[in-house]
DNA sequence: GTTTACGCATCCCCG
DNA sequence: ATGCGTAAAC
């Protein structure tokens, strides 16, 4: 079976997947294919006889590079799936494992996640006596934050520092001694963070010739997936990694980048075709998920954008609904906007898993989850808290690291103040004594005022156990549930469904041959722990609009689009963080098919304030600004619903769904002293809400405003 | 001297 | 819901 690429593919496309050897550069606009695009070329190389294990393919997430995988094994056959594919950081992780030793890391280092990081400069903070309130040190995750992108960056901490935190610069030299302890207990403990596993693994490209050929030999082809999102680290290794044969494709979007407040540098793409001089350059342009009405909304939203690599994107969806921006009272209100209409969709011809409810932050949509709970509407969240920041399983995990790295200090002391009549004090002398005897756990036992314990002696039997267990990891994560259990009925009252993640945290050890390639992944990429709600029907989507990128829907809510939110009340005016802000938007408005809607509430209850007034965001604004509003001719509507306030038990011959009876929203009206503007939406029986040009939002009681309706 | 229990603040996006 | 600081209990 051979694939008819010239019928089933563009030519932009068909440019991109023939394209022989060489570097290339593929500039893919949301929903241009990109994916597709990536799939067939893996599949014309493996077809054009290239070795499928010496094909490289880096990706944004695992999922993304097993999805492709998989569909490039549909399309050609099973030997597309042992193409090589995963993140730069399994990628360095695997890379480091094997070779580390050529620049001194330890081949059983302990990866980090952002809280072990951040425990561990909470002790440096202390340690150093910085931690006094009227002192007013930056907090742990200021201080992280600040490390990390200093490293991402390649910048000094003091001109990071500068640049963007100066009120911080009074800390500056207190700082560089937390970095230092920081730094010298990851070298101590045999301790990697994140940035570190970019960092080493570059290092070891540069410095090691001989390492750097061998995986050069090894992979002959490289593919890079999500190329805006990449650091200066992860593109210089792309170089390496590239070798003397520049058998490198890349694929990106500088209009979705939307992790440069993790180092991320949109601008690799524009330097590539200079680090690669005979670069071809290739756009994708014609865009297969959107209609047109909401392609112009996105274009619009993006077209404001300081800096971007100029591409038109084009569809031939010309039919289709108009976005719609909906204004709610509060809060509460936005979700039963939101609920009504998703209802409405599903009684329509739309499925769950046609829809999701984007937002910025992961919080922003508990109300809506009371909501849909509420309705008998299941949901999936993803984006919120991580199966490895809930506290019982790094319990679990912390376990499981020890027997790797008995130097993982911060392991040893979870492990250790879970048992009883264990604190601080004891912790600490007790991982001390482990340490400098040189026979690991063992000497446990042989402590005063520990050994005696039988929370310890329980404590060495686990660890004599682990040692013995050969085979499938699951078995070691089995018999440390089995010792966690009764801590864990004992430290939670919801322990039922804390025992649940662990049940899961076990099924998902199973798919691994070796303890460490577990930890390491569940580390690098931590499963979401997914909450299902409600039952076998199928599930709509709740996602920040991070977690959603690559991802599509046939309807797309966005809610909080509201001055505040979003863009956040920390990014300042004409930043670099405030035009990130806009490709965010621009990210979720590309998410939709066929429906998309925004929404925001007027008012807010905020703590300590009280009732404050919220604004629409000015990234709308460039949807419906601009001389005379006109509907058709922007292709945005606004709507509103009367239902102010949900039943407990929506009755069901309420119906839900937008219903326009007697409504004045959406028409044009005269005001006396705004001119022509059109209702937005109506606030109870008497009250509108009103978008004049001169004057913006305006709420106007139908009884005194001298209003005149138009049409 | 240590551990533990309790109350209080806080929370954007993430490999 | 976690993470800290302080005060009571072992």
């Amino acid at each position: 079976m051979s694939i008819n690429y010239e019928k089933e593919l563009n030519p932009a496309q068909l440019e991109a997947v023939m394209h022989g050897n060489g570097p290339a550069l593929i500039v893919a606009g949301a929903g241009s294919g990109k994916t597709r695009t990536l799939v067939y070329r893996v599949a014309r190389l493996v077809e054009s006889g290239v070795e499928p294990s010496s094909i490289l393919l880096l990706t944004f997430t695992r999922r993304a590079a097993e999805e492709m995988l998989s569909r490039a094994a549909a399309l050609l056959d099973s030997r597309c799936a042992s193409v090589e594919g995963g993140t730069f950081h399994s990628m360095a992780n695997k890379g480091l494992r094997m070779y580390g030793s050529e620049i001194d890391i330890p081949p059983d280092f302990t990866i980090l996640d952002r809280a072990d990081s951040e425990d561990i400069i909470s002790w440096a903070r202390k340690d150093l006596g910085l931690n006094r309130r009227e002192l007013r040190f930056p907090k742990k995750s200021t201080l992280m934050g600040a490390f990390s992108q200093a490293v991402n960056r390649r910048e000094e901490l003091e001109a990071l520092v500068e640049r963007q935190s100066p009120h911080l610069k009074r800390f500056l030299g207190d700082m560089k001694r937390v970095r230092t302890l920081y730094e010298e207990h990851k070298k101590k403990n045999a301790l990697l963070d994140y940035d570190d596993l970019l960092e080493y693994f570059l290092e070891l490209l540069r410095r090691v010739e001989w390492v750097r050929l061998a995986l050069n030999t090894r992979y002959s082809h490289v593919l890079v997936d999500e190329f805006q999102d990449t650091n200066p680290s992860q593109s210089e290794a792309v170089m390496y990694l590239a070798g003397e044969a520049q058998n490198v494709v890349v694929v990106g979007d500088d209009s979705q980048s939307i992790y440069s407040f993790r180092g991320a540098r949109f601008k690799n793409i524009i330097d590539f075709p200079l680090r690669f001089p005979h670069t071809r350059i290739i756009k994708l342009e014609r865009n297969y998920r959107s209609t047109q009405p909401i392609l112009d909304a996105a274009n619009r939203i993006i077209s404001e954008a300081k800096e971007k690599y100029t591409k038109c994107l084009y569809t031939v969806r010309t039919d289709g609904s108009p976005p719609v921006i909906w204004s709610a009272e509060n809060e509460h209100h936005q979700s039963v906007l939101v609920a009504n209409e998703i209802e409405h969709l599903i009684e329509g011809d739309y499925h769950p898993e046609d829809i999701a409810v984007l937002f910025r932050g992961s919080h922003h949509s508990f109300d809506l989850e009371v909501e849909l709970t509420n309705r008998d509407l299941s949901f999936v969240k993803y984006g919120g808290i991580k199966f490895l920041e809930a506290a019982h399983i790094k319990d679990v995990v912390s376990h499981l690291r020890l027997p790797a790295n008995p130097l993982d200090f911060f392991s040893w002391q979870r492990v250790l103040l879970l048992l009883d009549g264990v604190g601080l004090k004891r912790a600490t002398q007790a991982i001390q004594c482990v340490r400098e005897s040189g026979m690991g756990y063992r000497a446990l036992a042989t402590m005063p005022k520990m050994g005696s314990r039988p929370g310890v002696k329980a404590l060495v039997q686990l660890f004599e156990d682990l040692s013995q267990i050969r085979g499938n990891p699951r078995q070691q994560v089995e018999r440390v549930c089995a010792y966690y259990n009764p801590i864990l009925i004992e430290k939670y009252d919801d322990h039922p469904k804390r025992a649940r993640h662990l049940e899961e945290l076990m099924s998902l050890a199973e798919r691994f041959t070796r303890l460490s390639d577990f930890l390491a992944e569940v580390t690098l990429e931590p499963p979401q722990s997914d909450a299902h709600l409600h039952g076998p029907g199928g599930a709509l989507t709740l996602s920040t609009i991070h977690s959603a990128k690559g991802l599509e829907w046939k309807a797309v809510f966005v809610i909080w689009v509201a001055e505040q939110w979003f863009p956040h009340s920390l990014v300042g005016e004409d930043s670099e963080e405030m035009e990130e802000e806009r490709r965010l938007l621009y990210v979720a408005a590309t998410r939709a098919e066929e429906r998309l809607y925004f929404s925001y509430p007027r008012i807010w209850y905020k703590h300590g304030e009280g009732l404050i007034d919220v604004h629409a965001s000015r990234f709308l604004r460039s949807l419906d600004g601009g001389a005379p509003y006109d509907c058709k001719r922007h292709g945005i509507v606004s709507a509103s619903k009367q239902r102010e306030s949900s039943p407990r038990h929506p009755a069901l011959s309420d119906g839900p769904g937008i219903r326009a009876t007697n409504s004045l929203t959406g028409k044009r009206i005269r005001h006396r002293t705004f001119g022509v503007g059109v209702v937005v939406a109506e606030q109870g029986e008497d009250k509108i809400m009103a978008h004049f040009d001169e004057k913006g939002l305006v709420t106007l009681k139908l009884a005194y405003a001298p209003i005149e309706i138009l049409d």
